[in-house]
DNA sequence: CGGTCTCTTGACGGAGTTCAAAGCTAGTGG
DNA sequence: CCACTAGCTTTGAACTCCGTCAAGAGACCG
């Protein structure tokens, strides 16, 4: 059951047995439905969520009343909002299922509680968030020096099969352009 | 000395006696001078730099040539590229001091050798990180929602010392519009 | 002071947005 | 299993924000 985060722990640490049925019995697995949220914005953000099945995405709507998503995760990644987290401010992002999914959600003081048992966790969340922000500093470098089509191919061709498992219109405000515009790179393609 | 960092560490963590003094016969504060660079496109990076005192940013050159900086550290910050550091591939970017300035440049094998020593250090780094990225994440939120003049006026707002600190044309590319569009923002301003 | 680095100004152009309307598609309930 | 509807995608025309280019003016530093 919790075979994808014990798994995905220990590609960064070896854990021990004890240390393994540590987890097991303060973890489950929660299911979550398409398109319920996590996270709303405004709620201070108290719990981490490890992704064992399906997608999310952190989204934000903006002045005009358009959702724009920001981030998304799927199988064996964490997501949360770690400024709200860590500050107790209210958040300002939503997360919400874009597919039927299960996560392990672990409120603060579980976490707190296993990091005391289990200190080694810590190095394993610290190899995980450096990697993640070095990734985020990498979409902003693309952000910064693709144009608008050529984040579309950039990002299709890494992600060939992720580009089917969402909306267009979320990819497209992920990619930072309208949906319009997502269309009319694919028209474009078809005339050669 | 090193109280700059012996002080960011203890914001988050408590240190014994004994580990400050590990900490302090294992660092030592290297000056760089403006322009120098601590890493180039290419070269696989190593090293975790602590700002002491000045500034950095971190930059790509595009296609055009032209710099852009996607990030700029200062005081207290630890600067870096995780994802060349922790998967030892070349870096995408340059990492530059923008002032003469002074860092405790850490190589991996001593900071791997202090997380065996002092443990708990892995906490800190965590939750440094997890903060950072937090704060990427608001960058993102920013670039997707505000307009260029509206990003320069926030940006301005919240970092009122900074802005002098940094050339403006460094300052256009960490926001991502051109230096000549910054002077016009300001034009703008002086016709009311 | 001489040269390099930085900032300003204006004309023009283009990548991508906005708006509106119509065409699809897939999920849901009857 | 069909019909209905809400959600998603497509298309085109008009528009706009901001980039690009070029040239000149300051400003700083050795």
């Amino acid at each position: 059951m919790y075979s994808v985060l014990l798994e995905h722990i220990q590609k960064f640490i070896t854990l021990e047995p004890s240390e393994i049925d540590i987890l097991e019995s303060s973890l489950d697995i929660t299911k979550i439905k398409k398109k319920q949220h996590v996270l709303q914005e405004g709620q201070v953000c108290t719990t981490m969520y490890f992704i064992t099945k399906g997608c999310f995405r952190q989204y934000i709507i903006n002045d005009k009343g358009t959702e724009q998503t920001l981030q998304f995760g799927i199988e064996s990644w964490w997501i949360t909002d770690y400024l709200s987290y860590h500050n107790h401010t209210p958040s300002n992002f939503y997360i919400q299922a874009v597919e039927n999914s299960e996560v392990i959600a672990i409120e603060q003081p579980v976490l707190e509680s296993l990091l005391i048992q289990i200190p080694k966790l810590e190095r394993y969340f610290k190899i995980v968030s450096q990697k993640t922000f070095g990734a985020a500093q990498m979409r902003i470098k693309i952000l910064f020096t693709m144009s608008a089509e050529e984040r579309y191919h950039h990002f299709s061709n890494l992600n060939p099969d992720f580009v089917q498992r969402v909306p267009q219109y979320m990819l497209a405000s992920y990619l930072d352009f309208s949906a319009e515009f997502i269309s009319k790179i694919r028209a474009g393609l078809e005339r050669k």
